[in-house]
DNA sequence: CTGAATCCTTGATGATACTG
DNA sequence: CAGTATCATCAAGGATTCAG
């Protein structure tokens, strides 16, 4: 898909493919501060489908983000955490995820207006 | 879709419905330091439709992080930029970015290979 | 418990032509 | 110049079922 594509948007891309998806941010918000296992993810994110939940996994293993661990064969357990190559992410992520707290609340009082307060 | 979801995804959709378009980071990138007119966006994101252009600067205007000025009636000119609330992003557009640039070096580094370094 | 495989629906994206 | 409108596409997401 993107070949050699060192245009401006290249760096756009790569940010959009490590954190674009439906869930990453969510997951990684879970897993920042403490290792989780498979189980734990999915009952902390009730609405997500098990497909979804490894898929996401498996891409941001695969992106160097976080890692997988087998604990035991038998039971299967399974553990999530960040590498330290993720770590580098956690800077960003707080403050993302703060901004998306305050756009909710400001969502909510404005309703659906939005007061286009220029600069 | 979302009704009442005031639980743990919220604030995540809240991020990712702002942010999470295929070229909306790309053009708040673009409009950060300077507002800018549709022709120079459409220049400086040749691979963008105008279609998808209008449709998220539009998305974004909605959700009060552009504004929009429509300079002369004729020949039209428009011009794009950051609302005073849009610019509370800019402080986590920067690292976000910066990340993705780092990150993009990486990748060509290590081609497909992920060095899996663990905690 | 952890995960793989399949099928299917939908929203997001793109290409193109047209308009004030 | 700055859009609109329409049609086509396509990948992401989701539901379900099966497996080690």
């Amino acid at each position: 898909m993107q070949l050699e594509q060192t245009d401006s948007t290249a760096f756009v891309q790569a940010t959009l493919k490590v954190l674009g998806g439906k869930w990453k941010l969510l997951i990684l918000w879970h897993l920042k501060d403490t290792a989780k296992r498979y189980g734990e993810l999915k009952r902390l994110i009730p609405e997500i489908s098990e497909k979804m939940l490894i898929q996401q996994l498996r891409e941001l293993e695969t992106d160097g983000i976080i890692y997988r661990e087998t604990l035991s064969e038998m039971p299967p357990k399974v553990q999530y955490g960040f590498t330290d190559y993720g770590r580098t992410l956690i800077p960003i992520l707080k403050p993302l995820c703060d901004w998306g707290q305050e756009h909710l609340k400001r969502m909510k009082v404005n309703g659906q207006n939005n007061t286009n307060s220029k600069s």
